[in-house]
Formats: C-alpha cells, structure tokens, sequence
DNA sequence: CGCAGCCTTGAGCTACCTCAACCCGGGTGG
DNA sequence: CCACCCGGGTTGAGGTAGCTCAAGGCTGCG
C-alpha cells in the first residue's frame, strides 16, 4: 500500500486540466477559466496502472472517479457463475467508475489493457464542487447521461445485429473515437484480444477471427494481427445501416 | 397543444412527493422534511399518457425528466434503418429520461404500455435544486448510475446468456420490482406483448413463445396468454445462475 | 531454440430464426 | 345476439448463423 502511494506522489508532476490537452474531450469540456482552476485542485493525483492490472475491482469501495489520461482500458462485469461481458473499452479522456456511485461499491472491474495512467477525481469533492459550479454539474450530468445513450446503442447492436454489422460498429466507433484524438481515421492498432472483442461484442473469438478475414477478403480492411487499415469505410458504414438493400 | 395543457391541469389535484406512497421508490429515496418540500414544489405538474401513445420521442427536446406515477412504460432506441430494440420497461417510481441531458435531445422513444399518469420533473429546476441539497444531488446521481449499471447487465444478458437464461432473468426481475412495490411475488400480468420482450431480450417472438410453453412443461411457470405464476422460483434462479452443474 | 499466448482455419453441430398455418379472445357492426 | 374480424399467441418444419471442438501457425520472449 505504501508503494502505491509512494508510486502515486512519483506520478505527480502535474498537468493541470485547465492546461491538458485532453481538455476537450474530458470532464472540463466547456468550462471557464475560474471553474477550471477549481477543477485543478480537485484533481490533484494521478495514478499508474500496469498493463493487465486493474484500477479497480467489483465489489471495491467507491470513493473516485478516474480519467483515463494515457492508455487503454476496458471494463467487464460478470455473473455469479463465471460468465463475464466486457462492457466498453476507454481511451483517454474518457471517464471510469460512475458505475460505483449506485451502491458506494463498484460494480465491474476496469482493467489496463496497455500501460496507463489516470487522474484520480474524489467523487465527494466532485459532487462539492458541482454544487458551486453549474458549468460542472450540468457536464458532469451529461457524461453520465452519455453513457446511458451510449449503453443503450451497444443494447441495440447485441439484441439486433448479426456478427458482421456489430464488427463494423464496432470498428466505426473505435476509429471515430480515435479521430478525435487527433489519430489516423483509416489506421489503427487494437489494443483488446479478439476474445474481447467477441466478448464486447456477444460473440465467440473464432466468429471475430472469421468476420474479420471475412472483411479482408471482401476488401473491407486490410488486418495483420492487430495492425488494421480501413480500406473502404464508406463499405463498412452501409454494412452497419442495415445490408438490406439500399432501394 | 392547449389541449394538452387542460389535461395536465385537470390531473392536477395534486400528491405532493412527501406524502406520495411512491416516496421509497422514487426521486426522494432517504430525503429528510426540508428538501422533500422543497422538492414538492418543483414536482407541480402532472400528464396522463394514453395506452399506446408516446411520451415521449427519439429527437425531441429535453425538458423534463418523468417519474412514473401510475401505469406502465417501454422504451426503444431504433438505429437509422427500421431497427429497433426495447431497451426498458419502467413502472412506478421509475424515472424516465435521463438519456435526453446528453443533447438536450431525447435519444429514445418512450410509450405508455397503459393508460399511466406520470410527474413532470422540470430538469433545470431539478439542477438547481439538488445544488442547494445535497441529498437529492447524491440521490439523483445514484439514480443515474443505477441505470448504468442496469444498463450492463442487459449486455451481460444480451451478451452471453441463452434463450432460457434470458426469460428467467427477464421474469425473476419483474417480479422482484413487482414485489418492492407490494404485488405479489408468484403471480403477475405481463404489461408488454411476445415482440416487446423478445425485442428487450434480443429473441424473435416466437421463440419467447416456446420457452413460455417449456417453462410450462417443467413445472416452472403457470402461462395463460399474459397472466404468468411462477410455480418454482428457485429453479428459474438456478437457470439464470448457470444451467451448469451444481457441482 | 523452444515455449506460451494469441490468432486462423476447418468440419460438424445446434440454438435460434424464418416461414407458415392455426388458434384464441375481445370488440364491432349488422 | 351472433358473425366476423383482427391483433396477439402458439406450434410445427426446415434453414442457417454462429458455436464447438480441434489442429495448426505466427510472434515475441526467456
């Protein structure tokens, strides 16, 4: 526990929110300078995370939120009996634990799946800080609701699509986020196992493995492993907005 | 339009939220005297929504937030081809909405499966409120991430359960919501049709319809068009924790 | 070099889907 | 009051997408 800390005061030679470059695309999207020098205090630790760690557990007692700042992360849940769904996969900017906030435990584990580092977000100073600022409340209020959305889109590809169109959303979405990061709209590295995927994605590794050479073959994408270019993304878009014809 | 605005004062001989026998289930879960008069204030309007009719819809401006009062509701998500998925079924004490604060745009249609009576929680002056309270600030965060984490153990069903699984999880769940809310435990009336919950559950109507009827042949349920009792609890639970081997 | 983890590919199986016929119950109109 | 209709619901038969099991191939690391 004390190297933790000790890793954790390591970590911090820090980059304040209102000078990060993930500003726009974190929790202070939108904010003004006096409620972002707020948010500075509030986010004072950051917290490294291994490759294959985790950040969190279920069923670990609530107390912060965590913005991934570099990295790669996903979160599963699972059953009583072994089953578990990987439930998103987050890059940076992107925010972790909002799950726990519902029972003061979490309720999934997050996993790195690269080496990582996150910003550390007291949720009780969160919500303080929110009760000033309604600049912050009302975005804090927003990525929650995002998520809900977001939720109810993967609710949609599990309960409606067949393995091919889930692949293609699943690698649209991928790249869009990425875009936003300022990387390529056409390249990309996967950072997951094709298990994972399958697990996001209701379906058995093989039938990943398959789709993709599937794609290959059609022109789709060109893949070596975990190295994919999109070839035709026009192609994969028509794929997701339903194959039947386009009368 | 005016319309509509005499139905929603003809409703309004109002239940204030501090003396609604909702009050344990709802918005004002564990709020002391001061903030649930507060909270009176704000909860001043009522509407009914007619079996059939939308709450509200997929593109609409968000105002409001909706918890239910009385009746029954689903909601659905439907992708850009005709697509749709149910993604809930909300009944008293349930908040609908939440997924508009991301856009200020509905992202999801919400309809009465019948005839219900909802309070209308203006979301701005809910915002405001819960920044002056904290308990109902915490309270509506919890509410959020309930969703959430409701949200992913639908994927988890979606994701990686089979046919059976699915029902009994889908039927123990009613129920147990039914319960809170002092029906009984062993026998209810389905609100939502074959499609609705094949739709929710990621199946095709008629195979929710066969595993009615198998359900029936073990002994497990009692099915009569949408009159369902549950005959043995404890083996639909056992089905959802794995039909693996009790070893 | 050899091992371990991940990925690919094939062959056969099965859970669920599709299509189609029929049934039931409640509401409407003659 | 009965005939009819119509929106669910049930059941059957056959098809198929994706799963299972199994073998083998890459890649990176000790």
């Amino acid at each position: 526990m004390t190297t933790d800390t000790q890793r954790v005061k390591a970590d911090a030679f820090k980059v304040a929110c209102s000078s990060c470059n993930l500003r726009e695309l974190c929790l202070p999207v939108g904010l003004a300078s006096p409620d972002l020098e707020k948010l500075d205090s509030l986010v004072a630790n950051r917290r490294t995370v291994a490759r294959g760690d985790t950040l969190f557990r279920s069923g670990d007692e609530f107390q912060s939120l965590y913005a991934v700042r570099t990295g790669f992360f996903k979160t599963c849940v699972s059953s009583e009996d072994g089953r578990d769904q990987v439930t998103g996969f987050q890059m940076a900017g992107e925010l972790l634990g909002l799950d726990g906030i519902s029972n003061d435990r979490h309720s999934c584990d997050a996993v790195a799946l690269e080496d990582s580092q996150v910003c550390v977000i007291p949720y009780s100073q969160l919500e303080e800080l929110s009760r000033e600022f309604t600049d912050l409340q009302h975005q804090f209020h927003k990525i929650m609701s995002r998520e809900i959305v977001r939720d109810h889109g993967v609710m949609l590809l599990l309960g409606s699509m067949r393995a091919e169109e889930r692949l293609a959303a699943f690698l649209l979405n991928l790249t869009q986020r990425l875009q936003a990061r300022g990387f390529s709209a056409s390249s990309l590295i996967l950072r997951m196992t094709r298990e994972e995927i399958g697990s996001y994605l209701g379906l058995k590794l093989e039938t990943v493995s398959r789709t993709f050479s599937k794609f290959q073959e059609e022109g789709l994408l060109e893949v070596k492993q975990r190295q994919i270019r999109i070839v035709d993304q026009a192609g994969l878009q028509q794929l997701v907005n339903g194959a039947g014809g386009a009368c």
